[in-house]
DNA sequence: GCATATGCCGGTAGCGCTAACGTATTTGTC
DNA sequence: GACAAATACGTTAGCGCTACCGGCATATGC
């Protein structure tokens, strides 16, 4: 078995108090005794029991992440910026996945808090009506993130949806498109805001909002790609035809523009695309796809720090912290050729800038 | 607090024992009791402490999983393959990441022991030469995977990398080309395996291997991408110029292709390209990538029955699991159109056969 | 001089659970 | 009806660690 605090002292000859004080740095341990300690600990090549620790302490230095889908680019770059400032505070990550699946979700949420997790970090796949619930009254801090839940009142890290669909819009209308269609995404806040994004934005543009030109994928119901297809197809039944399309993320706009490109139609000659998520490989497609970017390695960040910070203090009032997002121009958009590594367009100067503020 | 064994003993008016043992399934139990304690903890939401329980038997329940990246699309879709399987089984996933870097990933495997997990599964970034060290003598079982370290006698789980760059190769040399470049990849056994598949299948086929067709990017120095658009440069220069490109990863693949097609040259026209581990883009891109896919999902598979195997037995005899690739021919090594979504090129008929092995 | 402070160390109890063994009661066997 | 064996439940002793309090020096106050 490994070494313990025990077989320290004994070897020492001082007491398991002592070194177990040493160890976490308490002050009430004179400066000789902690080296002697800390060199044998080192020596021993001891590492302390977590198991045993998180059960005496109630703490276990260890952070839960649920998300819908790990293989999804975005909760991949997300989580690893979350284990990054975890790891940089000595902490640990346990990993579940909901699959989008809402009952999973709610089990593998139970799960966690099993394990005596000081935090939840959690992308919530719970029906928008139905909300989120189950963790409310347990006294475990939780953020949510990407998924907003309003009427929960909690803590929560994601991007300015509403913001993002403004801006994919209006590029839309500045580069001289009309009838632009949206393909919305799930029932869940990000497409939700995004979707009143372009619907503002059309309104304020003095363009008619057009039901026929919206349609909803679903995430239960299958792939994005296989869904974007199946509706750019519908859309393209539509008369007039769409000259352009708002795509609720990028996975959607591939599927969508294989089947125009399937039509026999040019983009973005005939139908001009903006997606949302600014996956990796967007800038290097067949139409290197025009994205809004959602610095999802910031939010990581943020959302990581956020949980840190709740585990100390407890119930503070619910933060609510928003990043800008900002578009990224490249081919699938805008006929000339754009810069290679695509132009950023966003709302202010800075890139990736934060308004937090607390709700209510 | 959460409700422990003792809060539902002295409601049913048990000793804490039974209920223990009716929880866990034990076979001293009357079928009656157990009903009764199974009923009342459900209607308590009862959830075992993990943390207890673990300290207690020596179990955990959790698996360790070390990767070097995880927005590589390749671990990203093993740990979801993994966490799958864990799942189904109760198991637990705690996550870390080594960022390709040696010391860390040492730093992060002690971490990760210290929470007490069964077993650990790791794609370890040691550089080949100094090897994989430090569980060994640890009771813990671990898995390696994707990179092996022959020397070392360890469980594995992979892909049959020889022969994915013999496949590659020959599919190369099957479209006529005989001036075949190697992009490979960091000194480790992917890399090096499909290097030694790539020279036998030349030699194979009656094509001299060139030093100067070889050349190695490395992920300490720079990303795949950026690599990959470097060393394409480089061979550019060679004379005679390379008609195609063996590349380690898609990622690297991309790069090269970019730097080709800023050269004004065509794809697969003047020269060729497959990739390897056809992420999930490579049809999307400008032009298509071949690629050889190594079904990794099916990789996170064989890995967690494995892992969890090894918790209950001891010390069983090395297994090495090898996952045979196949390519997907795409428009970026032959002219005529594919058919849309890639076509199987397998050794065998059946894809993701597994030939497995106790070592020596 | 006594009380209070301060630095350093240790003992005791317990976190919530399980392994191993003990005790009561029932059942089977001849 | 005596013995063994099986069934059903409980007791005891930890797992490795930490929180809390209690001691015993030496230092400080007036």
């Amino acid at each position: 078995m490994a070494v313990r605090l025990k077989d320290i002292a004994r070897d020492l000859g001082v007491s398991l108090i002592t070194v177990s004080k040493a160890l976490r740095g308490k002050n009430d341990i004179s400066e000789e005794t902690r080296q002697r300690v800390l060199t044998r600990m080192a020596e021993l090549n001891y590492r302390p029991n977590m198991l045993a620790r998180g059960l005496a302490s109630g703490k276990s230095y260890i952070v839960g992440l649920v998300v819908p889908d790990l293989l999804h680019p975005f909760f991949a770059e997300f989580a690893k910026s979350l284990n990054g400032v975890l790891r940089r505070n000595n902490y640990g990550l346990i990993l579940a996945s909901s699959e989008e699946n809402p009952e999973l979700e709610q089990q593998e949420i139970q799960n966690v808090l099993a394990r005596g997790i000081d935090a939840l970090v959690i992308a919530s796949c719970q029906p928008a009506l139905r909300g989120f619930y189950g963790i409310e009254d347990q006294s475990t801090p939780f953020v949510l993130i990407d998924r907003d839940f309003p009427h929960l009142r909690a803590h929560f890290v994601g991007t300015d949806d509403y913001a993002a669909g403004r801006l994919a819009t209006r590029h839309l209308v500045q580069v001289g498109r009309r009838r632009i269609a949206h393909i919305a995404g799930p029932d869940l806040s990000p497409s939700a805001d995004r979707m009143r994004g372009y619907k503002d934005e059309l309104t304020a543009s003095g363009i008619l909002v057009r039901q026929s030109y919206i349609i909803s994928s679903s995430y239960v119901e299958e792939l994005g790609e296989v869904a974007g297809n199946r509706i750019m197809r519908k859309l393209l039944d539509r008369r007039p035809r769409p000259d352009a399309v708002f795509c609720y993320n990028d996975l959607t706009a591939i599927g969508a523009m294989s089947a125009v490109m399937s039509a026999g139609l040019a983009i973005p000659d005939d139908i001009a695309f903006v997606g949302c998520g600014n996956v990796r490989y967007s800038e290097h497609l067949r139409t290197p796809l025009s994205s809004v970017d959602q610095s999802t390695s910031e939010l990581g960040e943020q959302a990581g720090k956020l949980a840190l910070e709740l585990i100390g203090s407890d119930c503070t009032a619910p933060r609510q912290i928003r990043l800008q997002p900002r578009l990224i121009i490249r081919a699938s958009s805008q006929k000339s050729a754009p810069p290679a590594r695509g132009t950023s367009v966003g709302k202010g100067q800075s890139s990736g800038r934060i308004r937090s503020s607390s709700r209510r």
